[in-house]
DNA sequence: GTCTATACAATGATAGAC
DNA sequence: GTCTATCATTGTATAGAC
């Protein structure tokens, strides 16, 4: 039977409570800017147990951003099922990933200190088959859109280029802030801007 | 008469080669992750000529995000000032901040790193005024190209962050490359994909 | 304005008991 | 698997001579 001494409701072990404080940290810090100390502090736990598990920091963050990955490529599998204009699946897969990276927003800014941060800011992991991957699925929607006659002939590599750049800018939480602005509403805008554009038009 | 130690042909101050190094640095690591020892081994000068001009890390740091600042707008100067249909301008002043954030890509990469890093890892230092700045002024061109007839009506601001967006996403270097392709004709095609939906047809 | 030399705190990591 | 105690290294920063 497990030792209780710091968290009296539920004892979850010193390697989930690792991974739940470093990934706070992480996200708030960065990499570099974020100690061994820091984490051990939040998790309540002593330098020994982040060893043992994870080896180094190094093996921490490793573990925490295939954690992070897997938890957001969910959102894309769910999506890519919905039913629907084809359409109307481009904007149910954008905005799901929308939401995922709100909801695991930590998770997102440590992928995305590793996707547009400095190159040397943390270590090397390649997400570069990650993002190919989303690229091809909703680039798979937009063909579907085109082959379907909902949009007219295009670049479907550039529009899908615009969707993900759009879905980016609104999933990164202090670019271009203006007051008053929400960035799911922006998101939508966004996206009715490119699509729209696209859709043909009633003779 | 200086004296002439390290650089046999341009014996700049030691002012000059600290900033020269450390924007390298702080655009190839992050700040976090730049010691200051890296900075000085990199500029061939030692701790107190740092520590003289700039009275410490952040200093450094501070003082090159307001150069940087500095050289990336007068870019936005220029292009307001071009010539041609508006839309040709929207176009031109996407493409000239591309250019100048290529140009200087160590200063947009520390100035990327302020805006879209995690929000504890630098030294924070408001560039919200210049965010939106910039975003006045691609709207302003925008309203520009709907109220002379070029482009029709549409949500002006929807379609700044759009065009904004996929300027980001082609100025951000490493964030979905795909193989064999070059971020200059991406923005080209995505700028493309949004304006063309919004030009006007013939009847 | 720049150097040599150094102070001193914080860092990542480990040994060994339990 | 987790603790106490500690280490070696590297970090930022300074004193004082020139």
């Amino acid at each position: 039977m497990p030792r209780r001494k710091r968290d009296p409701e539920s004892d979850i072990g010193g390697r989930e409570r690792l991974l739940a404080a470093a990934v706070r940290l992480f996200g708030a810090k960065g990499y570099a800017a974020t100690t061994v100390r820091d984490i051990l502090r939040a998790a309540g736990v002593t330098a020994p147990v982040l060893y043992y598990h994870f080896g180094n920091k190094e093996g921490l963050w490793t573990a925490l951003v295939r954690e992070g990955v897997s938890k957001l490529s969910v959102a894309q599998d769910e999506a890519m099922a919905a039913a629907g204009s084809a359409v109307d699946r481009i904007r149910g897969f954008c905005r799901a990933a929308y939401e995922m990276r709100r909801q695991h927003a930590d998770s997102h800014r440590v992928i995305w200190e590793i996707l547009s941060g400095p190159p040397a800011a943390a270590p090397r992991l390649d997400l570069s088959g990650e993002g190919a991957r989303f690229i091809e699925r909703l680039r798979a929607l937009v063909q579907e859109a085109v082959s379907s006659g909902e949009l007219r002939a295009c670049n479907t590599l550039h529009v899908t280029l615009a969707l993900t750049a759009c879905l980016d800018a609104a999933s990164g939480l202090r670019v271009y802030d203006l007051p008053g602005s929400d960035p799911g509403d922006e998101l939508e805008g966004m996206m009715s801007v490119i699509l729209d554009g696209l859709v043909i038009p009633f003779e």
